[in-house]
DNA sequence: TTATCATTTCCATGATTATCGAACCATGGA
DNA sequence: TCCATGGTTCGATAATCATGGAAATGATAA
């Protein structure tokens, strides 16, 4: 993976708020969340909220789908995984020490 | 681990210069590198590398030793290993999918 | 000790980020 | 259509961060 995409997804999780709000999609699982539920269950306005999903969504940790008059967000495993592949890289001695969770995660 | 201390530690590598210094010290391994090498292998001004490292040794991703006149860091390979646990919390139904590089990697 | 080298601290500057009110866009039901 | 609802974009503000020159600190050798 790229060093600025990289960074991009570590600045992405590098902020309470976003953090917060991908370990809350991480446990929903692919159904995800509806973009109002997710600022509800942290007490953030929808424009705070949009901000930092905006920039999840921007890094590829996150995808949202339209569903009605909703916006469903989920967490996207293969993006965490290349991320944790990245950090993870040169350590063990070349090793493959990863990856650790599959697309099949929480199916 | 405490959230704020995952941004704190997500932020630290969120930034080229800091993710490059630690990429640096994974593949330097427990040995680590001087200082002044890690400025030169990066072309940062001695001043804008001391700000880096202490990001990176507050947020406690690197270790730093004095030998001699030198001060040589080194990356903490169990403070990864914490940092990839909490980003993969309750992603596998909650199995244990870690950690991935022990305290004897590189050794 | 003094001179010197390695690194850090101090400080100022410019750049980036987080927040949210207000205005705007899109969807689905009367 | 028109309205209500769910989200986003815009714009302004305050806070935080990255950078490096200059000076201070710490460690060693002569």
């Amino acid at each position: 993976m790229e060093i600025k995409q990289t960074v991009q997804r570590l600045a992405a999780l590098a902020q309470e708020n976003r953090l917060t709000v991908f370990r809350l999609l991480v446990e929903a699982g692919p159904a995800g969340m509806a973009a109002g539920r997710i600022a509800e269950a942290l007490g953030l306005a929808p424009a705070t909220l949009s901000f930092h999903l905006k920039e999840l969504t921007h890094a590829g940790l996150v995808q949202a789908r339209q569903e009605g008059r909703f916006i469903f967000y989920s967490a996207d495993f293969a993006a965490m995984n290349d991320l944790i592949a990245t950090l993870t890289e040169n350590c063990c001695g070349g090793e493959p020490c990863l990856p650790v969770c599959g697309p099949n995660c929480k199916e």
